[in-house]
RNA sequence: GCCCGAUUAGCUCAGCGGUAGAGCGCCUGCCUUACAAGCAGGAUGUCGCUGGUUCGAAACCGGCAUCGGGCACCA
């Protein structure tokens, strides 16, 4: 980058791309486990591959490369690794749809064929969202991507699932359910929505099968949503205090349309205010009727086939899909008389996430994990503070999920996926997989052989058969992986993994709230099996729960204030908006809208025009920094911070020492954000202390002694006026680079750029690497930030001034400040010079008021600040009425305050009982606010 | 039903006990040799409603309303 070279504007995508790559040549973000330097470690959420990324992505990035860019700024020994995840069903079921289209299905296919068109889809996927991520700039180290199907993940897939099944936490049983017919696979209760839906709520009669009760009874009535379900009636139920069914408990009802004799039990479950009071138990179709069914001995007979037909159990309904078999059992109910009414019922049903349709609760044999025991650690860990939510309230919705928690359903019948590690024994149940199958749970084939032939060979043998094994066709649920992730991806089981050892517990987690159950407690839940033993971490470490902090965000929602989702159609490709406005501006840009505690954002974007004017606005960010540092190398004459070095303290100017307490002050409260995940303050303060501070008033100020005039044309500097000009030059370096430090995780590009050109560092040293500036205390000085803070209201007031008396912007025109506060007129004194340079002033003097009283002509333009007055004594070029209103206004304002405060005062229990120094902080301002009217009236009735 | 958020300027949102803030938009004037993706100046709010605590509430507590989210669900 030199002088001559560069533009007036920023061009983010040609220097974007530079550093992406120089930094990945030079292996920037490729640490070394055994470097120095206090590790801190964050593994990426990994995203499906399911297609491309959208905005929340993009968001969640920004978040994590800021957290870790600083910190790596602080020396830490930083590992962020990246990753994909291979999202079984949703991956499964995209490729299924294009099979369908192109006229095939997945079995003509074959599991051979089906996975290897699987592996393609996730060559591409992955492909595109690793093009995705590089191109935010992500300080990830490539060199440790991962894949939750790699053969590493996968060693650590099938480590987990026998250890878990050694440890008795993994069964395999015969339970409900949830049943998705669309993807033809059990699915997780998370995997399950509840959506409120119209219904029908069919009521029927059920006849008593042994004759009319004493009370003249011959049947009872039951209510039901699902009709269907009738033909798997095993029992009906009613409240054991209900008085109206007490004398019928322990009778028969003749189930119609089926015949069966089915008994009428007792069971607490049943609300006798709800309908009739009867409910008719289906414990194989139905949660509840289910474990009424269990309490009472009831059968389990299932009417439903998988692919969600009635079976041959149904009778004269089987293989109609269940939708019309409901229908056909409600016209079969209405032809013989059963049907007593039907009223409109709107009701939640369950539907699968992914496959759209309602789910069927099936009677059906899964793996599960047993959740209770891995949650009861979690809960204890989390007695201790771990792991730490950021903001906390995320803390409760985690506990609460981990207390009462079901088992989790971990089998999938589904081809893309971790292949359940167990050997079914078939030969002993004549070739075939079924319930009653021995299997082995071991590491691999050849261990299965061998384990079986010990268990079963010789008895084998004997009944003359050879042993045949068959793996158990299934996969498990895609979060069984992930849940993995913190450690499987470090190395884990490999007791030996340096990475593992130098990295694990990982420092933070940033995630989304949405995923706390999917993903963060099941990562806690699994950590607990592995890596704890009796409460103790394994291997000497800090803690066994995979990360120190979960920092939780929340989700980027579109124009009209929804989730952006791919299901929903509605994500923004973060790439158009980084091709239009450049990788930082989008970053800087979410980043900014996040100061609040996990709150969603809105992202502006029209999607006819591509405009963005959130992002726009965080372009013209860059573009000023673009151009603070090009008007540095404009005026450093050719030095570097570097080579200017430091400032002595004794030459800097008020405004030379007021921007470099205000640098030290932000370099603290920004590493403090950044540290604490306040990632939207820092930024915030960052763009306020670099756009108002840094280049609305020291660069402004810096001009005329970066560049002094001579006292008469022709004849060189003056040796003060040379010293003076390197003093401006160190400041200014000395402020830009700092700041260009503490812009770097937010804005990685920009600032590694400028960096490079600002200090002309060698090729292959980067800003990304440096260090962050030490927090210099010796320049902090609250009092004087104060007394600048009046030199430029001072200035403001009199541009103010002199753009109600409508003064051309070069019309130069005389100040004459007047103040009885000595300290203030001293400030004044020594800012001259600013003043007259950034207000035009011809003259600037400072006055006593009493002195200085009948100077002031009554036709001068005045305003009253504080206890200053501001005089431009411009005669000529007055407009009288504008002067009015100005004045008018100051007393108007002056007044409302003296109302304000005097009304504070003169309540007895303030003085009373406020502390003193707010009292006197109120009379203060209330001499000062009478001065300020005394004085504007003054001036009023001057004008005559 | 239970639990969490949110409600502040036209829009998007900070502020969380001491006289209401930012960005965008808007109005006025400026191509002032870093930047018109800019500069200077300006206008704009019964801080959702309602009680209470306090000398003092946008902020703390209670209730209500509206919007959003999560969990659990009765056939």
């Amino acid at each position: 980058m030199s002088e001559a070279s560069l533009p007036k504007t920023y061009d983010p995508a040609g220097t974007e791309a530079r550093w992406q790559a120089a930094w990945e040549a030079a292996g920037a973000f490729h640490p070394d486990p055994s470097a120095p330097g206090e590790p801190f470690s964050v593994v990426i959420p990994p995203p499906n591959v399911t297609g491309s990324l959208h905005m929340g992505h993009g968001f969640e990035t920004a978040l994590i490369d800021t957290v870790v860019r600083f910190q790596r700024l602080q020396g830490k020994n930083v590992l962020c690794l990246p990753g994909t995840d291979h999202a079984s069903i949703a991956v499964q079921s995209i490729l299924e749809k294009q099979i369908k289209a192109e006229g095939g299905s997945k079995d003509d296919l074959g599991r051979d064929a089906f996975l290897e068109r699987a592996w393609a889809w996730k060559a591409e996927s992955g492909g595109t969202i690793v093009g995705q991520l590089r191109r935010l700039g992500y300080s990830v180290d490539w060199r440790r991507e991962r894949f939750t199907l790699d053969p590493g993940l996968n060693k650590a897939v099938v480590e987990a699932f026998v250890r878990l099944h050694e440890q008795g936490l993994i069964f395999r049983g015969e339970y409900l359910v949830n049943w998705c017919p669309a993807s033809g696979s059990a699915v997780s209760d998370l995997e399950v929505e509840m959506k409120e839906t119209d219904g029908h709520l069919w009521h029927f009669r059920y006849p008593l099968s042994d004759g009319t009760a004493a009370d003249g009874t011959d049947h009872l009535v039951v209510a039901t949503t699902r009709p269907e379900t009738l033909l798997g009636d095993t029992g009906v139920a009613v409240h054991p205090g209900d008085p109206r069914y007490a004398a019928l408990v322990g009778r028969t009802i003749t189930l119609p349309l089926v015949g069966r004799q089915i008994p009428i039990v007792a069971d607490e479950h049943v609300d006798p205010a709800f309908g009739t009071g009867c409910v008719k138990v289906t414990p194989a179709h139905d949660p509840n009727d289910f474990a009424i069914g269990a309490r009472h001995g009831l059968p389990l007979i299932t009417v439903m086939a998988k692919d969600g037909s009635m079976n041959a159990a149904a009778g004269r309904f089987a293989g109609l899909d269940r939708f019309e078999a409901r229908a056909a059992v409600v016209a079969a109910m209405e032809a013989e008389g059963f049907l007593v009414k039907v009223e409109p019922h709107r009701h939640s049903v369950p539907f699968s996430d992914r496959g759209k349709v309602p789910v069927e609760p099936l009677l059906s044999t899964q793996w599960f994990a047993r959740a209770e025991p891995l949650a009861a650690r979690c809960r204890a860990a989390l007695d201790q503070g771990e792991p730490r939510f950021v903001p906390q309230r995320w803390e409760k919705v985690y506990r609460d999920w981990l207390t009462d928690i079901r088992d989790w359903c971990i089998s999938r019948q589904l081809w893309w996926g971790h292949r359940i590690p167990a050997w079914f024994v078939v030969s002993e149940t004549g070739g075939v997989i079924t319930d009653a199958t021995p299997y082995v749970v071991v590491r691999d084939a050849e261990e299965a052989q061998a384990k079986a032939e010990a268990q079963f060979g010789a008895a084998s043998r004997a009944a003359g058969r050879a042993l045949q094994l068959e793996q158990d066709p299934d996969v498990l649920d895609t979060w069984f992986s992930s849940g993995l992730w913190p450690f499987s991806t470090l190395g884990w089981p490999d007791p030996n993994a340096a990475d593992l050892a130098t990295w694990y517990p990982t420092s933070v987690l940033v995630t989304g709230f949405d995923i706390i159950f999917f993903w963060v407690a099941r990562m806690t839940m699994l950590a607990g099996a592995f890596l704890q033993d009796d409460g103790v971490p394994v291997g000497g470490r800090t803690s066994w729960i995979p990360f120190r902090d979960v920092m939780i965000h929340g989700l980027v929602r579109d124009e009209n204030n929804r989730k952006m989702s791919k299901s929903a159609g509605n994500g923004i490709d973060p790439l158009p908006l980084i091709e239009r406005y450049g990788a930082d501006a989008l970053r800087f840009a979410l980043v900014r809208e996040v100061a609040g505690a996990g709150q969603d954002i809105r992202l502006d974007y029209d999607r006819a025009s591509g405009d963005s004017a959130t992002v726009e606005g965080a372009r013209n960010f860059a573009n000023k920094l673009w151009n603070a540092t090009r008007f540095a190398l404009m005026n450093l004459g050719g030095e570097t911070p570097a080579t200017l070095g430091d400032p002595d303290p004794a030459d800097l100017t008020l405004a030379d020492r007021w921007i470099l307490s205000r640098l030290a002050r932000v370099n603290g409260e920004t590493a403090e954000r950044y540290g604490s995940y306040a990632l939207g303050e820092a930024a915030k303060g960052l763009y306020e202390f670099a756009w108002n501070e840094v280049c609305d008033w020291t660069i402004e100020l810096l001009k005329r002694r970066l560049n002094p005039r001579p006292a008469v044309e022709g004849v060189p500097f003056s040796a003060e006026a040379l010293a003076d000009q390197r003093v401006a030059r160190q400041v200014l370096a000395k402020v830009l680079n700092e700041l260009l430090v503490l812009l770097h995780p937010l804005m990685p590009h920009l600032s590694e750029e400028l960096w490079h050109g600002l200090t002309g560092a060698p090729e292959g040293t980067f800003l990304a690497l440096q260090a962050w500036p030490a927090l210099n205390k010796a320049a902090l000085d609250a009092a004087l930030e104060a007394q600048f803070a009046e030199l430029i209201e001072a200035i403001r007031v009199v541009r103010n001034l002199r753009a109600v008396a409508g003064l051309k912007p070069a019309q130069a025109a005389p100040v004459v400040f007047l103040t009885g506060r000595p300290e203030l007129a001293t400030v004044l004194r020594a800012g001259s010079g600013d003043i007259t340079a950034l207000t035009r002033a011809a003259s600037v003097q400072v006055l006593d008021p009493a002195a200085a009283a009948q100077r002031a002509s009554a036709r001068t333009l005045a305003a009253v600040s504080g206890e200053l007055q501001v005089l431009l004594p411009i005669e000529g070029l007055v407009d009288l009425d504008a002067l009015r209103g100005r004045l008018e206004k100051d007393i108007a304002k002056a007044e409302k305050e003296i109302k304000g405060l005097a009304g504070r005062l003169a309540n007895p229990n303030f003085a009373g009982k406020a502390p003193p120094e707010v009292v006197a902080e109120c009379q203060a301002n209330l001499a000062d606010a009478e001065a300020q009217a005394a004085l504007a009236r003054g001036r009023l009735e001057g004008l005559g």
